[in-house]
DNA sequence: ATCTATCGGCTACAATTGTAAACTATAAAT
DNA sequence: ATTTATAGTTTACAATTGTAGCCGATAGAT
């Protein structure tokens, strides 16, 4: 898995994709003009560049592509939350993820989930989680 | 509060800041030297450009300046986590948050804490969350 | 057989980012 | 009083991103 960087447009059009494929061009700027006031060349621009970094596959069909993910929506997912998550203290995680359980509506199935997931990790759970950061990141020293 | 973009290597210059503060350019530049092959004039750079996105106040020192946070850390996450979460689906952004869980060590007070508020949001769950997407960037509908 | 609508590709261009050298002003050393 | 080290500022320049126009090829219409 390499780590490629897509950008927050290009994001915009691989939801789509992910989302419905085989597409094409066409039909991925039909769908992103409810959200997005892009030329259909904008549109055809990100999918040249996602095309390029292989985060699309091609297949052709006559004088047009039908264009398909490369990769998962879990794996890029994956990917961003890894970012996020690399840009605080390791000690500072739980706190990270509970701003983000607080500022969003969960199903009662999520929040089983979620419990059942902390359940399972509390078994093994550290008294404190060791901190990485060099001196000076973090105030954990 | 502002929406200011703040990219990654700036935010190495903010944690630093968050965690000592004021502080001076060339004391940064040292803590983060540890980390990153930065010469003195890329961290400066860094440092203007966070001055003049507003992320930092300067007071002046002599001929230099000591530097400290315009923003909490806590604020510049809350906006970090926000951006992730509206990259996907409301109605997954469960998933999103177990993945998270899943990949980290939490340390027991963590996990309790969040079950604490996993608990509370139990009590006004709905059994489904809305999709908020356009048709077509989600497999909701 | 010719025209035309359209497809993907190429080109464009400003803003942001990563990285850093050069410049200017000045505090400190001699 | 000069020199020197250094602080912040300006300029630089390539890569990425947002946004889009234009162009050459061709499938379909006439």
């Amino acid at each position: 898995m390499k780590d490629i960087q897509i950008s927050p447009s290009e994001w915009e059009v691989m939801r789509v994709v992910w989302t419905t494929h085989p597409i094409t061009s066409k039909e991925i700027s039909r769908i992103l003009n409810e959200k997005k006031d892009w030329k259909l060349a904008t549109t055809k621009t990100l999918i040249g560049r996602l095309v390029k970094k292989g985060m699309l596959t091609t297949a052709q069909n006559g004088r047009q592509y039908d264009y398909s993910p490369a990769v998962t929506e879990d794996e890029s997912l994956k990917e961003a939350s890894e970012h996020l998550l690399n840009q605080v203290c390791t000690r500072k995680v739980g706190e990270l993820i509970e701003m983000m359980l607080e500022s969003r509506t969960l199903s009662i199935k999520d929040l089983e989930s979620l419990e059942k997931i902390i359940q399972m990790k509390k078994e093994n759970a550290p008294e404190v989680v060791v901190c990485g950061c060099i001196p000076g990141q973090c105030t954990c020293s």
